[in-house]
DNA sequence: ATTATACATTGAACTAGAACAAGAAAAAAT
DNA sequence: ATTTTTTCTTGTTCTAGTTCAATGTATAAT
């Protein structure tokens, strides 16, 4: 059950055996049904998950009421309001399951306790958000660069399973774009 | 002139004098001209600068030679491009001074030896990093969800100095906008 | 001071994508 | 199996923002 986690977070380091039991054993296990809410406008979000099996989406609503996906999870990623996790600050942000998930979930208080224990956590995590960091980088890039067309085509190179898994309408949202566009972007693709 | 790097850095945890001292001991002084690149695509970033005087834009340029800023940094803030600092691999971006810049600058290897001696560091990077990634996260939200108008109006409210000190038509490449759209849009406003 | 260069404004024509509406197809619930 | 709900598609109209081109205005260089 703690393999894929364990590599997940270990790979940027050497821990012990100790270390790793111990890390594995302030993780608490929680079981969520399809579309559920995990996080809510206005909540502090009090987690960070990871994906042992399932899928969810973390967005956000806009004034107008116009939902902007800014992740999909799936299996051996995290999801978390960071900002709102490490400032106690009520979120901005929607996390909802899309599948039945099982969730390996860390608490501010956990977490803390992780960290004083064992400093070299820092660095995992430190490195966890880089790359989340450099990632949302690409996509600003793609956002402000790139034509609808270029959006999709990448999305599916870059997330060939989630794009199998998730309603057409979330991949819209995510790529900034109504769900009327993508589907005649996708009819126009398959025609070349 | 160190002062206001370490209560950058210090505010986030708790460090001696000797400590802080061994932090500005590593730190390497740079003067740099006006319009002078410290980084171009293709090259390795292998430098953290902390802006001690000046202004610095951190751009993209796209397959059709499009600029997209992602960043303007000016004193007190840090510049690099991360994923390439850290993975010593070939950057996409350029990083370019806007005026005479006098920086403060850390190496992959005087950053790794400050973590090695003073593993506290971990944590200043990691919340430096959470902050910039949580930033970078609004401001994928408001270029998706925003017009054109609405994010000129928020720049100017998050970075009034920033908007007096740099080229309007840089302005429109950090929003996503081009220069001639910025100017109407400005004008528009002006007239209400 | 004068010329050259970079920057900002304005207008006209165009286009990628949005909004709205309505129907088709698929999935879920009874 | 059939009804209900959700998702996807297609067409039409509309608009925010682009592109291109021209002119004006600062700023910098000699």
């Amino acid at each position: 059950m703690y393999d894929l986690i364990n590599k997940n977070v270990c790979k940027n380091g050497d821990f012990t055996q100790h270390e790793i039991d111990y890390f594995n054993s302030i993780l608490q296990n929680k079981t969520v049904a399809k579309k559920t809410l995990l996080l809510q406008d206005g909540e502090v979000c009090n987690f960070e998950a990871y994906i042992l099996k399932g899928c969810i989406r973390k967005f956000y609503i806009d004034e107008h009421g116009h939902e902007v996906i800014l992740q999909f999870a799936v299996e051996d990623w995290w999801v978390s309001d960071i900002a709102s996790f490490h400032e106690k600050k009520p979120s901005k942000l929607f996390i909802e399951t899309l599948e039945d998930c099982e969730l390996l979930l860390l608490t501010p208080e956990t977490k803390e306790k992780l960290l004083v224990e064992i400093p070299k956590f820092e660095r995992i995590f430190r490195l966890l958000v880089q790359r989340n960091l450099s990632s949302m980088q690409n996509r600003l890039i793609g956002t402000i660069a790139k034509t609808a067309q270029e959006k999709y085509l990448e999305f599916i190179k870059l997330y060939p399973t989630i794009s199998q898994r998730v309603a057409q309408h979330h991949i819209a949202s995510y790529l900034g774009m109504t769900a009327e566009f993508l589907s005649k972007t996708r009819t126009k693709l398959a025609k070349q």
